[in-house]
DNA sequence: CACCAGGCAAGTA
DNA sequence: TACTTGCATGGT
């Protein structure tokens, strides 16, 4: 029997019984955390590109800090494509140092924002009018752009049934046994499209209750499940 | 002080 | 194919 000694990872934790991702289980872990949480009102942009701009500058970053950078955004009147096309690369990375990772960012933003202007006339409404998967597989060759935030782009800004995974709900429903650890995200997400009716405001709604409750109980080295909305899964399911 | 945050790409074996 | 590492600020 292997014995755990640390338990620093909540993948650590052995995932109960496995039990089948079907409608009326999912259905039902939304409505649960719907009526503890309420709604969430994501996405926290006024416009389709603060929400692309917001997508990029949040990968592996706290909220808090891509608010900052937004606000600088914002304060600067760059918060359009042509605006962020046109700007020093040195310039965007001082306006958006507060959400981290800052060189990085400003050449992905730049490559995102390039390809909309070149690919799309700098139109994202009319981005969004191809069709779903061949705009998902066009934005994922965008150097810096990989699938989170890709599904992030098509259901948050362009209001696509596309539902989005993150490390987030690979911890909860691992934990809860709904998925195996060797799934990839793709796996993962297959199980959620599959399973649940395909509409927008129900994906927006879910992935952000998931990040909400992740971020409250499901941390990775202090995980304090007992006190989670979910905590009696196999009970109540 | 260590750890984490609404990832991704490039490098290694 | 399956890990590992760099990227960087700011809060707990």
């Amino acid at each position: 029997m292997a014995q755990r000694k640390h338990s620093t990872t909540l993948t650590d934790i052995p995932p109960p019984r496995r039990r089948a991702a079907n409608p009326t289980r999912l259905l039902s872990i939304y409505n649960r955390l719907f009526a503890r949480f309420g709604p969430q009102r994501w996405w926290p942009a006024e416009t389709a590109c603060e929400m692309i701009v917001g997508a990029v500058l949040t990968q592996n970053t706290a909220w808090r800090n891509v608010e900052k950078a937004i606000a600088n955004l914002r304060a600067a009147n760059l918060l359009n494509l042509v605006a962020l096309h046109n700007i020093a690369d040195a310039d965007l990375a001082a306006a958006i140092r507060p959400s981290g990772f800052f060189n990085l960012k400003t050449l992905r933003l730049k490559a995102l924002v390039g390809w909309i202007i070149e690919r799309h006339g700098g139109s994202i409404k009319r981005m969004f009018s191809e069709e779903t998967a061949a705009l998902r597989g066009e934005l994922l060759g965008v150097k810096g752009i990989g699938p989170e935030t890709v599904d992030s782009i098509l259901l948050y800004a362009g209001q696509k049934p596309i539902f989005v995974i993150d490390a987030y709900t690979r911890r909860i429903f691992l934990r809860h046994g709904f998925i195996a650890a060797s799934d990839d995200d793709a796996a993962v997400q297959h199980i959620f499209m599959k399973s649940l009716p395909h509409d927008a405001a129900l994906f927006n709604e879910y992935h952000a209750l998931i990040v909400r409750t992740a971020k409250d109980y499901c941390k990775k080295r202090k995980p304090n499940c007992d006190a989670c909305p979910l905590a009696d899964l196999p009970r109540w399911l």
